[in-house]
DNA sequence: GAGCACTGC
């Protein structure tokens, strides 16, 4: 409003104080399609190969017998016949019925994820067997019990082994979406009502993998369906022996009973029969902290291990220690694992999963077989700058008009809309005004322009629209995403991406102790993923708003999460599930010996390991949240009488770990000034914390019928606060169970609302102290804050109430560099109090 | 005076 921009005529843009040359762009001739000179070729990008090309491949399919007859639903065959997977079935069957490791490598839509366990179900590998183990005899505690001789006791059982497949993912809705898919492919539809499954309460997500992420706003407010307690209860369990000659009739008998199922958190379908399960990642390790020889499973397929989570590289540790182990634990019987990519980066996947990895040894890989197949991805030309631009938002400018006016807008394969790549919000809604302003200076001749915004803070509904295929006719679409439309979200009808070649990463220092967020350059394997987003749906084109050689200089691969995180809740994992010698975990990256240092420290402070460095009770207590282990650590100490306050931390915890923040930022000054009315009445001195809990005991005592309107006038997010009464429910049902809390807490209707007293909330903020000691400031004399530990200076960010505060000193929960080093979620507290809290 | 993206019995 305040800043009038608008387009001089002739070869230059003023926009606002920024002065745009166009020259060489913006020809008035809209049908010349001469390539640009600038246009180079690029070899680094996986050759795409057209539709019905299937004869390029490594191995030649040919030289096997026919493939087998497909089950299932009959009038998805011929999609499925049609996938490029299609022609390896026989293969895929021969190699693991001879070896325990495959790598397979399958562009996207090579149907890979859907295919591979329905090849592999039948096999007589995959039939649950009864088998006797020898198992170590544990006190109530968990340890050992030993024998006069010193070894671990042990007894004889006999156990179920194998029987089913899990396929794990990094995301939940994958998880769902394709258990929904396979289920439909198998004749078995996951969605009979959940009749059989033995689960109360099914989720309001009940048709899950509907837009970007469950839930939806201005949705009734319904508690008790909301979320699904009593989880796990039935998780294949042992109801069934299948023997080993398992036979048609029985294979029959499963369909009936459904072959598929999933389970991620807060929802979980796996009917009585189940042989094809999708877990997300964290779950798989959530069930080896009861079952470390997993022997529930025949076969786990991990997918997407190129995306490289902490939790697919532990996950990846487990299960080689399965399958180089001496698996007495599965009673001979060996685990197979398809580790399933979609890059060719594997040689080190390969090497990992050999039982010897050295790379001394020429003779890594022999035990694991290797399988590349092809996508079906159309070419892409890659377009590069001729030289480096000095600015991103003017380059993006001319590439995406020059776009729009020299190329069509639809053919024959459909809409030829433009996805752009950029770092964060700031810089998309600068380019949206630019685009926008710049639009309206074109000839009336030139097709209209209609720009998206997508990044994760965006409403549902504003990310729902980027979607939609675009209503008015003579109109192309110009997406604005950040790093979200990569791998999250697929946007349809994208067949031009331009690529800034960055984006915002978050690492972890473990010096400082706290992470940052910049941007920075992309890795070459992730500008690939961002160039195939415009050969999804027809031949696209790529302009990469760098030169060639910025491209060739770039690294590989990302580096892996586990090397820019804080690894303390790694270490924990670890340490909950047997290994006591973390440092020799097989890791296919490992951390700096540093960071693992201080999270040995970090958690010998929070009480999770002992002087010897074995975990301790307070660390088996603390593994069975599912939160970070500080906040797990307030759980614990809010559960004690001294600090007596667990239902006031599980409601800030839940609010806090619901996603980002519940509470939305606010766009322009009007709304601003409605919204800070109510959200004040919500504030309070002692800062975020008490602030938090007093959002959620005024939200639960709303009646459910104004639950809408009460998140809508203080911008609450919808769909964090559902997911936060999720956790809080689980967390509270978690207390009950492990003794923390005698019984669940009277329902929410009939607790009427009352502001926590200055004396519980010193007593919450104390109990939260024993989580974050490490994590407070203290006033200094020129009013700065600084650190406790390390003696940093911190600012308290503009999103906590207590922005802009002095106060004697601070705890905050999260600690992040961007423009500056901000403390958030910060609470006032007193500087004895800091003390205090590290002491025993 | 500012916010890449995921995720957990």
């Amino acid at each position: 409003m305040s800043r009038k921009r608008k387009a001089e005529s002739g070869e230059v843009l003023k926009i606002g104080n920024k002065t745009i040359s166009l020259e060489g762009y913006l020809t008035k001739k809209p049908k010349t399609a001469s390539t640009p000179s600038t246009s180079t070729s690029d070899n680094n990008t996986p050759a795409p190969s057209t539709e019905n090309d299937t004869t390029t491949t490594a191995t030649d399919p040919k030289e096997f017998k026919p493939s087998r007859p497909l089950t299932g639903d009959p009038s998805l065959f011929a999609t499925r016949r049609a996938l490029p997977l299609y022609l390896y079935q026989d293969r895929i069957r021969s190699i693991l019925s001879k070896k325990d490791v495959l790598v397979l490598v399958g562009e996207t839509g090579s149907g890979k994820s859907t295919q591979v366990p329905q090849f592999l179900y039948q096999e007589r590998w995959c039939q649950r067997r009864r088998v006797k183990v020898k198992t170590k005899v544990l006190d109530k505690d968990g340890n050992e019990v030993l024998e006069e001789g010193g070894k671990a006791k042990t007894r004889e059982e006999t156990v179920n082994v194998g029987g089913v497949i899990a396929i794990t993912q990094p995301r939940r809705v994958a998880a769902t979406t394709l258990a929904g898919r396979v289920a439909k492919e198998c004749g078995t539809p996951l969605d009979t009502s959940g009749r059989g499954t033995g689960f109360k309460g099914r989720g309001p997500k009940g048709k899950d993998g509907k837009g970007p992420k469950g839930g939806k706003e201005g949705e009734e407010w319904d508690e008790e369906k909301d979320v699904v307690e009593e989880m796990g209860k039935n998780n294949g369990g042992d109801e069934e022996v299948i023997e080993e000659n398992g036979n048609e009739k029985k294979d029959r008998k499963d369909q009936e009973k459904g072959l598929v199922g999933y389970s991620v958190r807060f929802d979980h379908r796996v009917p009585p029969g189940t042989k094809i399960k999708y877990v997300t990642e964290g779950m798989l390790l959530q069930e080896l902290l009861r079952d470390p020889h997993l022997r529930q499973y025949s076969a786990i397929i991990v997918d997407e291990i190129h995306e490289r989570s902490v939790d697919v590289d532990l996950l990846s540790g487990f299960l080689k220690q399965i399958v180089t182990g001496d698996k007495a634990g599965r009673g001979g019987i060996p685990l197979k694992v398809v580790v399933m990519s979609a890059t060719a980066q594997v040689e080190r996947i390969k090497k990992f999963f050999s039982s010897d990895d050295s790379l001394k040894k020429g003779t890594s890989g022999e035990e694991v077989e290797y399988l590349e197949i092809e996508g079906r991805q159309f070419p892409v030309e890659v377009i590069h700058e001729p030289k480096p631009v000095p600015d991103i938002q003017e380059a993006l400018l001319k590439t995406v008009f020059k776009i729009h006016t020299q190329e069509p807008l639809s053919d024959k394969h459909g809409k030829k809309d433009i996805l752009c790549f950029l770092t964060g919000q700031e810089e998309i809604e600068a380019a949206q005004r630019l685009i926008e302003e710049f639009a309206e200076t074109l000839d009336p001749k030139v097709p209209k322009v209609k720009v998206f915004p997508l990044f994760g803070q965006l409403s549902m509904e504003a990310q729902h629209e980027a979607f939609q295929p675009i209503k008015h006719p003579f109109t192309r679409k110009i997406v604005l995403a950040t790093n979200i439309a990569e791998t999250s979200v697929t946007v349809p009808g994208v067949r031009y991406v331009v690529d800034c070649g960055k984006a915002k990463v978050k690492q972890y220092r473990p010096r400082l102790g706290m992470e940052s967020l910049l941007a920075k350059p992309i890795s070459k394997s992730s500008a690939i993923q961002r160039t195939g987003r415009a050969g999804r749906e027809g031949p696209g084109k790529c302009f990469r708003l760098y030169t060639a050689d910025t491209f060739a200089t770039l690294p590989k691969t990302d580096l892996p999460e586990i090397l820019r995180t804080d690894v303390l809740g790694a270490v924990l994992t670890m340490k909950a599930r047997g290994i006591d010698d973390v440092l020799s975990f097989p890791l296919m990256d490992r951390p700096e010996l540093e960071a693992v240092e201080n999270a040995l420290v970090h958690l010998h402070v929070l009480g999770a390991l002992g002087d010897d460095g074995r975990i301790t009770d307070t660390g088996r207590k603390m593994v069975l949240f599912p939160v970070t282990a500080p906040y797990a650590r307030v759980l614990l100490a809010a559960a004690d009488p001294r600090y007596d306050c667990l239902l006031e931390a599980i409601d800030i915890i839940s609010c806090i770990t619901a996603g980002d923040d519940i509470f939305m930022q606010v766009r322009s000054e009007e709304d601003k000034e409605a919204v800070d009315v109510y959200r004040k009445e919500l504030q309070r001195r002692e800062g975020d914390l008490i602030t938090y809990l007093n959002t959620m005991q005024r939200f639960v005592s709303t009646p459910s019928a104004d639950r809408g309107t009460f998140c809508k006038q203080r911008r609450i997010n919808v769909r964090n606060m559902r997911q936060a009464l999720n956790i809080r429910k689980q967390l509270r049902s978690l207390s009950v169970k492990n003794k923390m809390l005698a019984e669940f807490p009277a329902p929410d209707a009939e607790v009427t609302y009352q502001p926590v007293s200055p004396e519980t909330a010193e007593r919450i903020l104390k109990a939260f102290l024993k989580g974050f000691a490490m994590k407070t400031a203290v006033l200094a004399p020129d009013a700065s804050y600084v650190t406790a530990h390390g003696k940093h200076v911190v600012a308290i960010h503009p999103s906590s109430s207590l922005h802009g505060v002095k106060r004697e000193a601070i705890m905050f929960l999260e600690h992040v560099y961007t423009q500056k080093n901000y403390a958030k979620k910060v609470s006032a507290i007193q500087a004895g109090w800091i003390a205090e809290a590290l002491a025993v």
